[in-house]
DNA sequence: ATGAAAGCGCTAACAT
DNA sequence: ATGTTAGCGCTTTCAT
């Protein structure tokens, strides 16, 4: 039925070996025979079966991605980066989304290892003890995109969130504002809790402001809670001017939630977003927000991905990449 | 050093056919020493190999995705979709960008092939003839998702795209619209060329109002050519009053180019979208959209495939999903 | 209910 | 440069 590596070799008069040699680009193959088993497995159309060879040399040329929601904008530009890098060195990637959920999280490296990924690449905004486990376990190298961990020296792949969000506060303090909002995805995650809310309290205190409590918010990361953060805000004795948050969908819900109040964006109220996905730039006023290099954390990530796998000296476990802050229209000049 | 099936049954006192006979849920195993080897397994930390298995068995549990690009909207929530059902029936997805480019596609589908995946989804405008030599070359089931072949009964999932295009551009017609443009992707695809594109003149028609093919503009589905096929078709000398978009960036490039030019959305220009992502509800005036059960056709799709894999009875190899129009307001009541 | 044994299709020594 | 052979870790008849 299906063509093995052992008809070509009969139909070609060689060994098993030889065939796989030929294969496998082995220098170790005269020409001549080498072009008679081209021939051969052209002829027959042959293609090795991945999975015995997988089996045979315990390298399965696959590597398993865990992220929170492939739907989401700001993981799925970090999949593509992480798939491009792949695809360039001959990888292919099964994807699974865990939701955030600690079990699932853990249930899902635990198939990966079954599959005998080679690596994995894993996103999640707080490791969970079950994780935490599950990774001890695994022999295999494992690569954090946009995660920290705190208790370990996983290696990963980040920006300095905490300078990042002292930039974009302090641009926002630049342009008077004393009442600023933080709102935040979940404060579970190290990142927004460790770094990015500490760089929000670290500028304000820098220019004297009193930090109020009211006006740090955490909500999930999506459109609808942004609105639903930006009405509760407003609702406050003191509403804010201006807000920090901690993505682009949250962002845009702000803005939409302020034009759908009357208010002027940047005229009344001005916001600074925490992502950059191409979302920015398709509202009005297009947002001012610090520049994540998405596309580049995935693709980092493999790329280092790649050196554990081939067992190559890594310099750094931690790599941070460079942010900017992108200025548009939800801030003042 | 890893633990085999082998070192299960030696502790245990079992055979090798009988550990796999529990870790396969079989029943014909006595309680007992199901216990005794459940037992076992806990201790030694035991987990079949897959690739073994899947060696042994010709089954995989793993699909391959196909699809342009994860880092648009469009087809994130559709991979989503697939996932959510893979992991129902316990699949893992491999997945793969093809950007649309029919070397690519081939290649892509013969290294799925090659790691021996139990079947794949399909994303793509147009099924190149190198793409259709792949296919048919392929022994497992594939099902199409938002993808149409007119030259065979592949099995796929759609809605209604030709039905759908007429209702959107009547009810621009219905506005008293006579200047309505079509902003569409890629003309090469089938369903855009054939069924989308023949609505709209369809459309047209039924109300005696005269094809204008200037009114039709060839893009990709992109946020940046919507605003620059905007700013082509208001250049006309007679431009445009109201657009149908091919899908949501596109019809967002449209209402941010009409707003950039001081015109209002929908006083001045009015828009129907064809996707219904999250990003209609993103934008001020939301959109006006037919909606793609995105999600849906991927979850469909997956359903369709498992169905395939398990030789089960299907009734129809191709399915309609319904739409609807999602009236918002970048289209007057 | 359980075991023995033959593969699944390939790689990787090792030998020549 | 090429061939021989022993696995890789499991499933699956076929016996018992």
């Amino acid at each position: 039925m299906t063509v093995t590596i052992y008809d070509v070799a009969r139909e070609a008069n060689v060994s098993m070996a030889t065939v796989s040699r030929v294969v496998n680009g082995n220098q170790n193959v005269k020409p001549a025979t080498r072009q008679k088993v081209l021939a051969v497995i052209e002829r027959l159309d042959y293609r090795p079966n991945a999975v015995a060879r997988g089996l045979a040399s315990k390298k399965t040329k696959t590597v398993g991605v865990i992220i929170p929601d492939i739907s989401n904008v700001f993981y799925a530009e970090l999949v593509r980066g992480i798939e491009d890098i792949a695809t360039m060195y001959r990888y292919n990637i099964i994807l699974t989304n865990s939701d955030q959920q600690p079990m699932k999280e853990a249930q899902l490296l635990s198939t990966l290892l079954s599959k005998q990924v080679d690596g994995v690449v894993l996103m999640s905004d707080q490791l969970s003890e079950e994780l935490r486990e599950e990774m001890k376990r695994s022999s295999i190298p494992i690569v954090l995109a946009g995660t920290l961990d705190q208790t370990s020296d996983t290696p990963s792949v980040n920006i300095e969130y905490h300078e990042a969000a002292v930039e974009a506060v302090e641009r926002l303090i630049r342009n008077g504002h004393t009442r600023i909002a933080y709102v935040t995805g979940s404060l579970k995650s190290s990142i927004n809790r460790l770094h990015k809310l500490t760089g929000y309290e670290k500028a304000l205190d820098a220019a004297n402001i009193e930090i109020d409590s009211d006006l740090v918010v955490e909500v999930n990361n999506t459109y609808e809670e942004g609105i639903r953060a930006f009405e509760q805000l407003q609702s406050l004795k003191q509403p804010p001017t201006a807000y920090f948050a901690g993505n682009d969908e949250i962002a845009i819900g702000i803005l939409q939630g302020a034009k759908d109040a009357d208010l002027d964006v940047p005229g009344d109220i001005e916001i600074i977003s925490f992502e950059d996905s191409k979302l920015t730039r398709m509202v009005r006023p297009q947002l001012t927000s610090i520049a994540m290099p998405l596309y580049d954390i995935g693709a980092v990530s493999m790329r280092l991905l790649t050196k554990f796998m081939n067992n190559e000296k890594v310099e750094d476990n931690s790599v941070i990449l460079p942010y900017r802050l992108e200025e548009r229209q939800s801030v003042k000049q």
